[in-house]
DNA sequence: TCCTACGATAGACAATGTCTAAGTCAAGTA
DNA sequence: TACTTGACTTAGACATTGTCTATCGTAGGA
């Protein structure tokens, strides 16, 4: 991720301290941030950034395919870094923890013909559900 | 869809006119309508039916396992008639079609045991997603 | 027929995200 | 370095979807 802002920079994007701060917020394993979460700890480096220039910010590097958008919940999006390194999400029902999984073989390869009536099929998300440990012992 | 009511009255549910017509919108094939389309739908034949019954109705029949909540989209929640045969949905990514569908295997099995981190894992929600045959033809 | 608890209603409220108009500044130019 | 300009940031209004509350109505049993 810390080689994030020269790709940025090489695409064109003016650098400002706003953008600096996102990208360092996003830096991380397993970082699944929702867009308020992220504008508090931008707050905390740099006070005066504001929420849209977060959303702004976001919404660009989803588009630049540096960062995903995961939706796990009916709640707010999360925003993945992990982006270079296909893999799908694990949740906890009780506590919403998210761990990044990696599934064996091509979950494509389970939709026959048959049932993909005519579409082009470009994507497949896949998301397991249960408890974690911890909420398991609690 | 048709015994529905039948299976409602047995769990002790008050039959009203308002209930009974939420209940008829949701009958059919390959329904996956938003709470507003079902208000909507249900306005025609109930005109008095307010929002908030469509939504408390909705969801009691979620609660009940008789009706199972979509969400393909970061938009409204889609209610599924069809809770009782298990299947995936493929969905248009520009037209929002949403199809059944019935991958063969376990989607569970793709999983092994060291991606599972300790988690009880009780449900898999799989999404394809691409480009329908008429969207295509456009 | 009467009662009453359960259901329906309107509208306020909440959470998340988008948009707009105006001010600010990064970075290229001289 | 100083100037210039369009890209960027900002505050807050607005939109969408869903939840909650107080009040009214009625299904179904006595
Ligand atoms: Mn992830
Ligand atoms: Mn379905
Ligand atoms: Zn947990
Ligand atoms: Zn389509």
């Amino acid at each position: 991720m810390s080689d994030l802002l020269e790709r940025l920079r090489g695409r064109g994007w003016r650098m400002t301290a706003q953008r600096r701060v996102v990208a360092e917020v996003l830096d991380g394993e397993h970082v699944h941030l929702t867009a308020d979460e992220v504008h508090a700890r931008a707050v905390d480096k740099l006070p005066e950034i504001s929420r849209a220039t977060v959303y702004n910010t976001l919404g660009e590097l989803v588009s630049l395919g540096e960062v995903l958008e995961v939706s796990t919940d009916r709640r707010a999006k999360r925003y993945d870094p992990n982006a270079h390194r296909p893999h799908q999400h694990l949740v906890c029902a009780r506590c919403g923890a998210i761990r990044d999984v990696h599934p064996t073989g091509n979950p494509l390869s389970a939709l026959p013909d048959s049932e993909r009536f005519g579409f082009t099929i470009s994507d497949v998300e896949v998301t397991y559900r249960g408890v974690c440990p911890n909420c398991a012992a609690a």
